[in-house]
DNA sequence: ATACTATACCAAGGAATGCTAGGTGTCAAG
DNA sequence: CTTGACACCTAGCATTCCTTGGTATAGTAT
């Protein structure tokens, strides 16, 4: 798939996958490409930057740790990420609902 | 409902508002409107480099005509825009399948 | 007459955000 | 001992939507 189609969409995306339990970040890009089916194949220059924009926001919390003589930081949900990830959820209903009605308008010639 | 969320998507959007019949910039904004019972209420700076965007790469046809001493710049899908509203049609979906894949993942704790 | 609203167009600049490109370092396999 | 997987990072680019402000006509209200 053709990337940068998730813009505003990523966090979503994050917060979602870290509802599961928390993760690093090598692991959540691999969460994210397992359970898409490798629609989202995301470089690492997309994701840590947004999971540190989460954390600064307070939405996420991070924790080093050494695993294997790897450095590793994990992240968590915090109480406002929960609160965040219901509210987007919300807004990605309302948003494909609506796009979903001016796809869906008079005509539908191309798609049978 | 809070703009920005549609990054990416506004092209298909007025593909699709346009696959219905030639529209001026205004009448767009309307109908975006309308359809989406107005959820996408867009601002005009939004929608007018939008539509010459897509002028400028051919998927646009327009024509300047004056109704009632006003100047309408009105639009037309082009085959081209068409090809690429069926395209951008096929994205949408595997996009949106993507996410509901991803947020649909183990536990739904907060979506009954 | 005059002001205001709706119609109808435009461009410049800012802000957000995903991606490219490059860098560091560990460990296991060949 | 080199390659690849793991694991992290930042700087700067490009795209794209939005804010703001500008122009102009027609109809309606004051």
């Amino acid at each position: 798939m053709r990337g940068q189609a998730l813009k505003g969409h990523l966090d979503l995306l994050l917060l979602a996958i870290l509802a599961d339990g928390a993760k690093h970040g090598y692991a959540v890009i691999d969460e994210l490409r397992t359970r898409s089916d490798e629609t989202f194949d995301l470089p690492e220059g997309t994701v840590y930057p947004a999971l540190h924009r989460l954390d600064k926001a307070g939405l996420l919390a991070s924790e080093w740790t050494v695993v294997q003589g790897r450095r590793r930081r994990t992240y968590r949900l915090t109480d406002r990420g929960r609160g965040a990830l219901g509210e987007q959820r919300h807004a990605w209903q309302v948003f494909t609902g609506a796009v979903q009605s001016v796809l869906g308008g008079v005509s539908w010639p191309d798609t049978p």
